[in-house]
DNA sequence: ATAGGGTTAG
């Protein structure tokens, strides 16, 4: 086809429809020589740089580099083009080619595209550049551009800022509103979003699906289930019925806003009502929800129902079988996953690092650090950075735990990496260390709160700090204004009551504002074990009792303690009593990750059915033999004080992690440490058993009870007997 | 101009 003459080819250029027929198009442009008829080459060029893929980007750039003087709307659809490409850093670039070139000034469509992207890039400088050029020519009072303005600033953090712009706008539109209530979402500020959401209905600005978006997000952190229904029907009075085809969004918001404050039921009501199609967010708000509520079964069936999943609904899954404690499930779906070729994400790290944090599983966590690391997300986002550091610390490799929170800056350490770290150097017992970490906490400015104060307490009981904890404990109420919870006067009763001060840490109990619950009362049991205070020990026994008359090892103890002072018909009513009502001790487990990176779990005296089964059994008598060579003697006197959460059996008695450790000395090479994880207290005896075995094997053995971790060396214990 | 998944303690 011969094109003559500029007109021909608008028309041609305005019926492109796809992109083989762009190409076609262009060649023509190309080949008659055309380049010059600027208009219908920026209208060819605007339909590939807008395509969206970037083979098509790609050739808009070469045709917008072969334009000798490119006009303003080439410019803005260049701009354009990057943004949403997603391309922000480049589409910011731009600008100033743009200053420095361009025939004619930036517009009203150019700073808007640019402010949109300065939005979305993490940097807020840029944007504070635009800013200035758009006062300095003279475009402030557009509405568009003070929108856009307004969504940076929000995007930015600058909530004055935006605050400022909207206040002093002379017309403020739908979008203004909707901009400023996304804008009070996205800095959780719920109640400044609801209150804008009331001047705009003061006002008379009709809202439309993108307000009711913004809200619902901007509340969903509420937690009110109130408040959830008074939007529902909110929705209802503006905009009456809303399903998928008017606002599949809004449904979705609508949907994740119940979940968030625990509504499962009417979210399950509109999720089933009215969303025919399920949206993958929407499934999400709901295996998330379901899981949160404990429901991981529920949770577990909408996501099995789901044919396309996304690393999203994939995540949720995760971390709802992590936060329920199901670690080993939560493994199992992360390989899965992998399986399935989809990439795993910052947050789906989180979640699986979170699982081996509570399963001790090292060489898995580790291998999902590595991944991180090959993903460059490390060190981009604090919560990654905090998993980690949790991961290595309750796997035991608290020195890898420390070496990693010293690499992060300053600037990027907050308030949870702290209580991180201090709460790992806690439960391994460096207690020093810990309150250094909080000196730094305090120079830093990163402001303390009640979990930190929990685990600097703890630590400060765990290596016998007595007067740093007091000075501590005056320091969260006085200094940091602080109230003292349940956690930190059990904090308190222990450390006093371990240095030997038990009147003082009874005194503690009387004064405290509130009843002391049965942690404490156990606390302060321990404490009159190791000092051998027995009065002091029926006191806090008969409370316990009272407190908590279901659990069995109170009744043990009970009856061990009138037995002591020769209430022999008192003690056998009370052993009769637990038996009547059926009570016992929960079932001891523990875990070991063998080097391959297997984690194997046992149940006290129960290993008949293992593979090895042969040669546990043989190594526990070798066990048992080097036991008795090294002179071990079952406890007696803790029989009176039995504070131990597990039935004791004989003195050969297979606690979990006995077998655990029998089969970590078969499948490991000598020298190798070995780390066992248990769901109950370590008792006395093993406690001893592992101390002698240590030395009598010459291994390093570490075993993560549910209150601290035990470094077994050489026959003595990191916890120095008190645990 | 729009939505969904995450960390610390007890």
């Amino acid at each position: 086809m011969q094109l003559r003459e500029g007109r021909s080819l608008l028309l041609l250029t305005e019926t492109c429809k796809s992109l083989r027929h762009a190409y076609q198009i262009h060649a023509q442009i190309v080949v008659n020589g055309l380049q010059r008829h600027l208009y219908s080459l920026s209208k060819i060029f605007s339909f590939f740089a807008l395509f969206g893929c970037p083979e098509s980007l790609g050739h808009a750039r070469l045709i917008f580099s072969g334009t000798k003087s490119p006009n303003v709307f080439m410019w803005n659809t260049m701009i354009r083009a990057h943004s949403l490409s997603e391309l922000h850093h480049e589409a910011v670039l731009l600008y100033p080619a743009m200053v420095a070139k361009a025939r004619d000034l930036p517009n009203n469509f150019t700073f808007t595209f640019l402010l949109n992207s300065c939005a979305r890039l993490a940097a807020p400088g840029p944007g504070f550049q635009i800013y200035g050029h758009v006062i300095k020519l003279g475009f402030e009072p557009d509405i568009f551009i003070r929108n856009a303005l307004m969504h940076f600033c929000c995007s930015s953090g600058l909530a004055d800022c935006a605050r400022k712009l909207f206040e002093e706008s002379s017309a403020r539109d739908l979008v203004s509103y909707n901009t400023m209530i996304s804008g009070m979402a996205q800095m959780c500020k719920p109640h400044a979003a609801l209150s804008l959401f009331q001047e705009m209905s003061d006002s008379g600005i009709w809202p439309d699906e993108f307000t009711f978006v913004a809200l619902c997000s901007a509340c969903s952190g509420l937690n009110d289930h109130g408040l959830a229904k008074q939007i529902h029907n909110l929705v209802y009075r503006y905009l009456g019925f809303v399903d998928c085809s008017s606002g599949a969004h809004l449904v979705g918001s609508v949907i994740d806003l119940y979940t968030k404050c625990g509504e499962m039921d009417m979210a399950r009501k509109v999720f089933s009502a009215f969303q025919p199609v399920k949206s993958l967010p929407a499934l999400s708000s709901m295996v998330s929800g379901y899981a949160r509520a404990g429901k991981v079964e529920l949770a577990r069936q909408i996501f099995d129902r789901v044919n396309k999943r996304d690393t999203i609904l994939w995540t949720a899954i995760i971390s709802g079988y992590s936060q329920a404690g199901r670690y080993d499930e939560a493994l199992e779906l992360y390989k899965e996953m992998e399986k399935s070729g989809l990439k795993p994400d910052q947050v789906t790290l989180v979640a699986v690092l979170s699982a081996c944090a509570g399963l001790g599983a090292l060489t898995v966590g580790e291998r999902i650090n590595n991944q991180s690391l090959r993903a460059r997300f490390f060190g981009r986002d604090a919560i990654l950075v905090t998993a980690v550091v949790d991961m290595y610390a309750k796997c035991g490799k608290i020195e890898s735990a420390l070496e990693i929170f010293r690499d992060v800056p300053d600037s990027q350490r907050t308030t949870h990496l702290f209580n991180a770290m201090i709460t790992g150097l806690a439960q391994h017992g460096l207690g020093e260390t810990a309150v250094s970490v909080f000196r730094e906490m305090e120079s830093t400015k990163v402001r303390p709160d009640e979990v930190t104060f929990t685990g600097l307490l703890c630590a400060c009981s765990h290596s016998g700090l007595v007067e740093e904890g007091r000075s501590l404990f005056k320091l969260m109420s006085e200094f940091y204004g602080i109230n003292p919870q349940m956690q930190h006067y059990c904090c308190m009763v222990d450390l006093l009551g371990r240095d030997g001060k038990l009147d003082d840490a009874h005194d503690f109990i009387r004064t405290m504002p509130f009843e002391a619950n049965s942690v404490i009362w156990r606390s302060l049991l321990g404490s009159c074990k190791l000092h051998g205070n027995v009065e002091m020990g029926k006191i806090a026994s008969a409370k316990l009792l009272e407190l908590e008359p279901d659990h069995g090892a109170r009744y043990v103890l009970l009856s061990n303690i009138l037995a002591t002072t020769k209430q022999w018909e008192e003690a056998g009513r009370v052993r009769k009593g637990m038996e009547q009502r059926g009570i016992q001790k929960p079932p001891g487990w523990s875990y070991i990750e063998i080097s391959n990176g297997t984690v194997h779990q046992f149940t006290a005296s129960n290993y008949r059915s293992h593979p090895q089964k042969e040669e546990i059994a043989s190594k526990l008598r070798d066990m048992n033999s080097r036991l008795r060579t090294a002179g071990y003697a079952p406890s007696t006197v803790d029989v009176v004080f039995d504070v131990d959460e597990e039935e004791k059996e004989t003195i050969v008695s297979h606690h979990s992690e006995k077998l655990a450790l029998a089969f970590g000395l078969l499948n490991s090479g000598p020298g190798e440490v070995l780390q066992i994880m248990k769901n109950l207290r370590i008792c006395g005896d093993c406690h001893l058993a592992f101390k002698l075995l240590s030395k009598a094997y010459a291994r390093e053995i570490i075993v993560r009870d549910t209150a601290r971790f035990h470094h077994f060396r050489n026959g003595l214990c990191s916890c120095k007997d008190f645990w």
